[in-house]
DNA sequence: CCAAAAGTGTTGCGTGTACACCCATGT
DNA sequence: ACATGGGTGTACACGCAACACTTTTGG
């Protein structure tokens, strides 16, 4: 029995050792993180893209990132980017998927793991911090650097689903909404239109959102009525069994 | 223009390079991945674990990983420790999500890229290939190494949500099954009971099911009929819009 | 008073749920 | 014959989609 756990605790050291030595020599590879920023405004979904620095990809746009430092979490590599491009720091983001072919990135093998954040980006207008980043379109967005393309639509189609599951959407607008923003964003994120009647009954139905007891200034038209998202109770009433349905 | 040209190159050459050392030199890390496998057996959800062969965590269970090489993609290396583990090269995987906290490995920085997979039990029954292997009931997963516990949680609670979407919870049972054993692995996954006439009406409706012209055998009752699911007409057939349901 | 968008209800249809009886097989 | 689970149908409630008119504001 003692001979046992002796043997074992050498055993065990050396398995540790050996793991030690291949993690610190050339099992290594350099990491990064991508984020997708999300925008709304002019009733349209835009993304926040820099110009590419690299030669090969000179004319083309790129995601915002960074190397991960090696003692950085990466959900806090994600935030120093955000907080750096656009100095916001309370921001929606959630990382999305990992990103790992060999050859996905010209200096060598780099590892991205890409976030999808969403900002509102009123607040945003007022503090741009760098003149190499720009606003675009989501439907513009065609020929991005490297295979940020493809991480876009990852992402693009990832917000695309869950924001018919959770209310993350409501990052992209002010605290305080109408019902027709709301609906103007529903249907620029998934490119389609809605029935506005239809659409109001159920976010009523839904019994998440506050009457600011305001209305909408300076509209050419009659004003709508502002609300809040109420996060609070959606935590508690949040669904968890919805059905099978393929 | 052509010294505009020349600066701008010998500028990104210099970009490329720098990029190039960083990505080279110090700022890389450890990657691994970690699959979640899943099987069904005796009508319930089960995982498989490997002893850990660590002395800190020497008497506990871990998931199944390994270190990704500098030329490996990240799919390749979870497809290489699904076929080394189990035999099976015919796997549902999907990578579920990227574990990065600074000390989240006793060894040092190892970020994990989290997998999950489904097999078919019964095909690997007949290759055992490491003693160290061992089925493990979800219910009795509490104390994993590392932290492999919230890494399975986290794969565990993907799944839950997942199976309600799309059909990947039918690689978990064999290529002819029957509406019972269907049910029960729902329920498995789910932990809730069903109505078994709903159930059938549900997934009849929903007209992927193939009759296999068989029924069960060695039942001490009436047999059940045998199906297959028809993968083609499913990926035909998926939809996109479900509604907005929070 | 005109334009433009806000606000409001009803009806039909399809889907989920609850529920009970007969049938086929092995022992 | 009996025990066990397979197989089926109906009724009710609820949610979604389609659809038109009146109201409020600014110009």
């Amino acid at each position: 029995m003692a001979v046992t756990s002796k043997e074992n605790l050498q055993k065990n050291i050396k398995t540790l050792k050996k793991i030690q030595s291949e993690v610190q020599s050339i099992n290594r590879v350099a990491l990064s993180v991508d984020c997708v920023i999300f925008g709304f405004d002019e009733n349209k979904l835009k993304v926040l893209l820099i110009r590419s620095d690299l030669k090969k990809y000179q004319s083309k746009w790129s995601l915002l990132g960074d190397l991960v430092k090696p003692d950085e979490d990466l959900d806090t590599a994600a935030y120093h980017i955000l907080k750096q491009r656009t100095g916001l720091h309370d921001v929606y983001l959630e990382q999305v998927h990992t990103f790992g072919e060999v050859n996905r990135h010209p200096a060598g093998r780099v590892v991205t793991v890409a976030y999808c954040s969403l900002i509102n980006i009123q607040h945003h207008r007022l503090k741009i911090l760098d003149h190499e980043l720009h606003w675009h379109a989501v439907e513009s967005i065609t020929d991005l650097a490297f295979d940020h393309q493809k991480i876009f639509q990852a992402c693009y189609s990832w917000l695309q689903k869950r924001v018919q599951e959770h209310p993350l959407g409501l990052s992209l607008l002010p605290n305080k909404f109408s019902l027709r923003e709301l609906q103007n964003l529903y249907e620029a994120i998934l490119n389609i239109k809605l029935d506005r009647r239809n659409f109001r009954k159920k976010f009523f139905a839904m019994d998440f959102l506050v009457d600011m007891g305001e209305d909408e200034q300076n509209v050419p038209h009659r004003p709508g009525r502002l609300y809040k998202f109420d996060y609070e109770k959606y935590e508690k009433k949040k669904k968890t069994w919805s059905g099978i349905d393929f």
